[in-house]
DNA sequence: TTCCTTTCGATTATCGATAATGTATGGCTG
DNA sequence: CAGCCATACATTATCGATAATCGAAAGGAA
């Protein structure tokens, strides 16, 4: 049997992660309008699932709600990608601090999306590339073991896939790669504290690529 | 004329508006059911409306829902109370660390909500004391000039008055007021750096607070 | 009694239809 | 021809009703 058990997920929750998909996927790109009964028809329920999905969205900060116009993918400026990346350096640096002791299991998780940000970067593989760095600080908020730290980092992540999907193009994947191997030595060598000092601006270096889609 | 305008919100705005102050009233507290049709002939509104208000909150993360059962307003536990305040602390310590220079008009705003703790802590007035205590830390957030930081800042902010209304009892007024004079002192004389550390750890001293309600 | 099953009441989830609203079109007027 | 108003259309916002689902109460068997 294909399929083992009936789908036991409202239909909100499916639209919603069909949309998410597509905005992921680029399928939905910042600047495109999301009509509730286009979606509905297309996914062959009525109008209440989806439009809660896509209020959901919005609440979540993804799509832009205009009351009777529609919603459409929200378009984020320099400003507001710069402004997230700041936010993310915030929880990272502060949850490095709160990391346990020991710190092996996070080194050699760390060590892993090392080598997948190289494997990445031989492929010439943007896709797998954004993944692997989202991984690789992910699980330094993860570590810290505070969840409520982790949903925050969690809701910015979408943001910046959207963005990343977006310009592809214009990142030197062996430079942005060649910024994390310090920071995991840090971390094995002089412990935490080391470490937060070398993340503190790391995003800071990644401003430029986005210059020339500003 | 009372109503210069007629009301220009939709429903499902203004049903959530009311929700929130509901919680932050406390007349609605955790683990309180929050029944749909109830709300809906309460307010004299259908269920829709007040579904999508709830929807809302619960991706802001108020209230829990259970599919087929329904929503109640979330119940925190100290973990998650603790955790929220770890939060705060990384989203403000950093924050300081990017305010714009010149620092007066965010030193003398932060004097200003000094000023009114004090005030709050004379009358012994626990909502306004902390009205004013929040005052003082968004205000910090506020000045660095990121609207991204400071809407997470916001977000958790529902949370901490929840739990403000439920365990009004148990804050030392003149105590905690007392944290928050050196961190503007250090502001005046000795610049953002200064501050930053001071602020580092303000949150945990808070911790032993909750104690009894765990 | 205790456990399992069934039934019932309450509530949410979804639907289809209608009202409200905003935007674009086209004609009228000067 | 330009500017303005009215109309038509597209879309969202809201409604009332129905279906799906869950939890508790009632009933029966071991």
């Amino acid at each position: 049997m294909a399929q083992t058990t009936v789908v036991r997920q409202s239909l909100k929750d499916q639209v919603k992660s069909i949309l998410i998909d597509r905005l992921i996927s680029g399928d939905l790109a910042p600047g495109d309008r999301i009509k509730e009964l286009q979606v509905a028809r297309e996914l062959g329920t009525s109008q209440a699932p989806v439009r809660e999905a896509i209020r959901c969205l919005e609440t979540l900060g993804y799509v832009e709600h205009i009351p009777h116009v529609g919603a459409m993918v929200r378009v984020f400026n320099k400003g507001e990608i710069e402004e997230a990346y700041e936010v993310r350096e915030a929880l990272e640096v502060h949850s490095i601090s709160l990391v346990r002791e020991p710190l092996d299991a996070l080194v050699s998780e760390l060590d892993k999306h090392l080598d997948e940000m190289r494997a990445a970067t031989r492929k010439r593989n943007i896709r797998m590339f954004t993944q692997a760095d989202n991984a690789f600080h992910r699980s330094i908020v993860a570590y810290c073991g505070n969840a409520t730290m982790l949903a925050m980092w969690d809701s910015l992540k979408v943001q910046m896939q959207v963005i990343a999907t977006l310009i592809k193009a214009s990142m030197p994947l062996d430079e942005v790669y060649s910024l994390h191997p310090p920071i995991v030595e840090a971390f094995r060598k002089h412990g935490r504290e080391r470490a937060s000092v070398l993340l503190r601006g790391h995003y800071t270096m990644l401003g430029g690529y986005w210059e020339s889609t500003a």
